[in-house]
DNA sequence: CTCAAATGATTGAGCAGTCAAACATATTGC
DNA sequence: GCAATATGTTTGACTGCTCAATCATTTGAG
């Protein structure tokens, strides 16, 4: 049995995702959100008509489904998404952005950038898309 | 600006942690142990003499000092750790091993190991190495 | 048709962590 | 020596999530 580097590796991930959660953090909190929020606002937002199944969202965010129900009521509660109905299937309820709560991504979305760039500061051009690739592949 | 990969890095960063988070997590739960109690063993294990101040194991595990202080409680209850005073300095306390801790510790560095290899099984070596140098470059 | 099983969302109880305040001890400048 | 300040830890109140149970609706088998 080879070093296993692979041990080392998850550690190295956990601690950068450490400091991710804190830089990009505190990054997001000058919109009022965090960083649940934000991912889901992404979602909302690159998705096809910018409705969602919530269990699709806790899905893609990694939460759970009910998770994906108690963060998502204040944000309905402060107007950054709407519940919608779906006609043919009473059971599931969509989630959509509503006009407030594009601003609010799209504003969230440029500190988000810049605070991943400073994140990544150190690694060049040809490094993050290595890195990026190494990602996706175990994605 | 170019293309802001960086912000997709880190979202795929997020997902990475949250899967890791996952597989790892339900791994260690075999051996009754979570994620966060884990590093604490590994850092205590691990450290110079296997004693180390609690808010360097803050600082080490990425949590709050007084994250720490709730995290210990339990696993000093159930003997995995024992508090120790420091007779130079009556304020701080030290955290040390016990030998059932000890022995949990390299139980689970095992299925920590096996659960990180499998993550990680779509890697090759050389990829590996390079995965790990550009997270050391960041962290 | 109808009723049993499946699917999607919410709710109640609880755990893991945070922040700010309190507490205990140490250090420093006068 | 003794206040004032600094350092390390714990505690109280709260947030954000999970899991299991429940409710609502849909689907499918007889």
């Amino acid at each position: 049995m080879s070093e296993n580097i692979e041990a080392g590796l998850v550690l190295s991930v956990i601690n950068l995702q450490s400091k991710i959660q804190k830089r990009i953090g505190s990054a997001l909190s000058a919109h009022g959100i965090g960083l649940s929020d934000y991912l889901v606002l992404n979602q909302l937002y690159t998705a096809p008509n910018q409705k969602v199944r919530r269990s699709d969202l806790a899905e893609q965010v990694g939460l759970s489904p009910s998770g994906v129900t108690r963060l998502l009521n204040p944000m309905e509660k402060i107007g950054l998404v709407k519940k919608q109905e779906n006609p043919r299937d009473a059971r599931v309820s969509l989630v959509a952005l509503t006009t407030a709560g594009t601003k609010i991504y799209e504003d969230a979305q440029v500190s988000f950038k810049h605070a991943s760039a400073a994140l990544l500061e150190p690694l060049d051009k040809k490094e993050l898309d290595e890195f990026y690739k190494l990602l996706k592949a175990v994605l």
